[in-house]
DNA sequence: CGTCATTTTGAAGACTGTCAACGCGCGTGG
DNA sequence: CCACGCGCGTTGACAGTCTTCAAAATGACG
């Protein structure tokens, strides 16, 4: 629900597609691409710019966000090292990209990978594998925005923040609490609230504002 | 090469020019598929069904949605006629579609297409090229799920719909309030206020409530 | 140790949801 | 032909959640 969890080999057997191939098309990813830092916050893509480049995280933690003419704050997904993010099949991009911390991403020309495609059908497959995979993660964000309380946004997050750390209990947040709540689609207020709730439910530890321990998984996942 | 072709499709492929070979290929996708009617709130495939078969609408219209456990209802889209829906790169179906009046759909199996693929570089980025789309409109449908109000959402939904429909500032609405509410992430009784309120604003007219007039688009656009 | 950004907490209010009743259109059957 | 039932839509009153506005607490950093 968060950006993407690495892909499962099952998609890849689905595909037709064996682990050694996926694994060499990765692979040469990182040959094609080139390694650019990005201080934290600095801006890595803009909405509507040209799309001439695609992203993967070596270091750090990325945004992507788009603004709405008043301010309001949409936030399509956090990228964290391993993730690719900025593959649009349009000409510009429709989110802006940023750095959530002291961030390295991989930066890969486009034009390369569409070349590729043209020749290669599991290159071309493993392009639309990737924006199958985005649009998985912003469906469950759609059902989550559109159908559920602060309390399930907020234990939705945690869980798969849990899920995609080493230690699948303990996180530490890359991101600030306005950053969730623009994520979740609440305020800054509503999020905090809601973290200090679950302390002292004791479904979570907050060791630090940044750093995440859940206690109790099963009670976080039901309703209310 | 697989042969899915009319005529001179290797032609069509070689000229490289979009227009063209996009109706060829649209065209092509009518001789694969079968024609099949639909009553009313029939299923047409149920969420996590392997997902064998794309599809589109002929004639009536299509909603997709998923259930949580407590009967929430998202929505995920509607589909009106010549609109393509349930492809899937996994193996399922992520949400049941349904009949939401009578219904004919054109079922496409998607090995055919996949298969084709294979072999052709054009019909692979067509594939993607959906989904791609599909993907745009999953993402503006959470920008409007995460930070807009009950007005804006619905105001939002009448414009697309009005922009969809031959007249585009006379829709005739397929589905019920209830569906609304549930593509919006609404209550009925929210939707059918707003409603309302927008009349007696001279926003909109409602000769009937399944027919809505816009009657001042940049007002309609406007927050609040 | 002071400053600034971030986070937390508090109180009040707005918006949407909930529960309930009513209205409307339409097909069925007496 | 009209009464009735039924699905759907509308409206009202009230409650609850989340937002807003405000201020205090915490933590990072020079």
């Amino acid at each position: 629900m968060l950006a993407y969890a690495p892909p499962a080999p099952s998609d890849i057997r689905a595909a037709g597609v064996l682990p050694s191939v996926k694994q060499g098309f990765e692979a040469s990813l990182e040959l094609m691409g080139i390694k650019m830092p990005h201080a934290r916050n600095e801006e890595i893509y803009g909405q509507d710019e040209p799309a001439g480049y695609v992203y993967k995280v070596v270091k750090g933690a990325v945004r992507t966000h788009t603004l709405l003419d008043d301010g309001r704050r949409q936030i399509g997904a956090f990228y964290l090292p391993g993730d690719i993010f900025g593959l649009e099949l349009g000409a510009s991009h429709r989110f802006s990209a940023e750095a959530i911390s002291d961030t390295v991403v991989l930066a890969i020309k486009r034009s390369t990978l569409t070349a590729l495609a043209q020749s290669d059908a599991v290159v071309a497959r493993e392009l639309w594998l990737m924006t199958a995979r985005e649009l998985d993660h912003v469906q469950d964000q759609m059902i989550l925005l559109g159908r559920s309380s602060a309390k399930e946004r907020v234990a939705s997050f945690l869980i798969e923040m849990a899920d995609r750390s080493k230690d699948r209990n303990e996180i530490d947040l890359p991101m600030s609490r306005q950053d969730i709540a623009d994520y979740l689609g609440l305020t800054i207020e509503t999020v905090s609230r809601t973290f200090s709730s679950m302390e002292r439910k004791a479904l979570i530890e907050l060791p630090t504002s940044r750093k995440v321990r859940l206690r109790n998984r099963t009670a976080l996942r039901c309703r209310h």
